[in-house]
DNA sequence: GCTTTTCTAATGTCAGACTTTTAATTGTCT
DNA sequence: AGACAATTAAAAGTCTGACATTAGAAAAGC
């Protein structure tokens, strides 16, 4: 394991890179040690300093671990569910808020993607996992329901449907597209008369999930989806003419 | 901005979220520049190798990128889908390898997804499209494709369907799952005779898309699904059935 | 045999120096 | 005046060598 001396420029970068494919190539295995900081600084003939950069670089993908004390190193860590998720929702999220994509593709997206978790979910669904998205339900219809709490009682109710699926891939992808669309649900206020739409088309969601009927399921999560791009649509919409009336008013004066 | 002494441990991993999260939070600005080293570390009092294995660790989330020089330093990096997406295929991939995910689960969960652009795609397809998915079917049936030809060409094939939903969001999910994929699709070794039948399969697929049949679009995908899903079984049965008989001839010797 | 102490190898952190890159500035020539 | 060349300075990239902290292993003590 070297590198390229000619190029000399970013050591650490390189040195990643080398130790990153070996562990997606399989030369590296789960659990298995690399050589201390010192080793490898004299392995790929850079200072230490060098070293831990490209390892800190490999730390932030999940890839190793490290501890501290004899014995200690870093080890290639086993990627769990759980932290890919995590990674897999702060690029998807800054993808999102950077490039400026239009609600109506990503709402679309997103319902498309939990569209095809239906004819899983259809068979395969629980008794639990109908009762926690009753349980959500019932939450939505308390009035006092603060916009936050709305928010994160849908998120409960789509990721329990996408359990239902009984899929870990699709629920890992799933419950990733769904998060990242968060902030961008966010910007939209629900009012009363909105939410209680939106309750009779997750209640039609629910029950089509009870009767075990995909064509349903699909059917209601298309006409939210519908529903969440026209509510968007208005809001963007008023919000637009606000800024222009207000651009007029600044005109005149 | 400042982070916890008294949290003795892993300054490096503060720095790196404090600023994330000023990302994230958008506190920070698309090519903002960052204070310089020296800066940073004098804000969270701590060194410049310090504030360096902080900014490693945004870059190789590719959060920020760096330039040398006079007026350089560290920027907010707008994330590209390119980005975006090469990073989600490392990390699903070794989700994938690590965590031994069954190949029906993830062959499921591959298929479901695509078809969840069948109705954007059976709208909006162009012609181009449909010339390229033509095209790969054409040499799909060429006798003397080597085996990464013919796994390049399906890509490439599915690519082009996924590509006519138009719907940018969706292709990034897609073709990084997709792409994730690729290695345990690998694993199969296709026939003469399994080509065949994929390639009719292909041309279904093509067929209703032309005619902009949604319903056979899905249709011919759930039927390539569980065509794959087969297909694999039967080439890990023999696997194992091989691997059996040779423990057994150890066994007797 | 169990607990406590000591040892030790490894990461984490620091300070200060040097190298390289790169854009702006300044100077020079036509 | 404008075009080209030399200078300069700021910043990242790298190195050296040191010290602090941690945590498992081994040794000592009971």
């Amino acid at each position: 394991m070297k590198i390229d001396p000619t190029k000399n420029a970013d050591y650490s970068a390189q040195i990643a890179k080398a130790i990153r494919d070996a562990i997606i190539g399989g030369q590296l295995n789960v659990n298995d040690r690399l050589p201390s900081e010192a080793e490898l600084a004299e392995q790929f003939e850079v200072s230490r300093p060098t070293v831990r950069e490209a390892l800190k670089r490999l730390a932030a993908q999940s890839l190793i671990r490290t501890q501290r004390g004899a014995f200690g190193g870093a080890f290639i860590n086993q990627i769990s569910y759980e932290e890919a998720h995590s990674q897999q929702i702060t690029t998807s999220t800054l993808l999102l808020s950077m490039n400026d994509v239009s609600f109506d593709v990503a709402c679309e997206a997103r319902f498309a993607l939990e569209r095809s978790c239906a004819p899983f979910a259809a068979q395969r669904r629980t008794a639990d996992q109908l009762a926690t998205m009753r349980a959500e339900i019932h939450r939505q219809t308390q009035p006092g329901l603060s916009d936050e709490g709305w928010c994160a009682s849908d998120v409960t109710f789509h990721r329990a449907l996408v359990e239902s699926a009984h899929n870990v891939i699709l629920s890992y992808q799933l419950a990733g597209a769904v998060e990242a669309m968060q902030p961008l649900m966010n910007m939209i206020t629900f009012t009363a008369r909105n939410r209680e739409k939106i309750i009779s088309l997750h209640t039609d969601i629910a029950d089509a999930l009870e009767q075990r009927d995909q064509q349903q399921i699909e059917h209601a999560l298309l006409a939210l989806s519908d529903y969440t791009k026209n509510l968007a649509d208005n809001v963007f919409a008023a919000k637009q003419k606000n800024k222009t009336d207000i651009d007029n008013q600044k005109a005149q004066s």
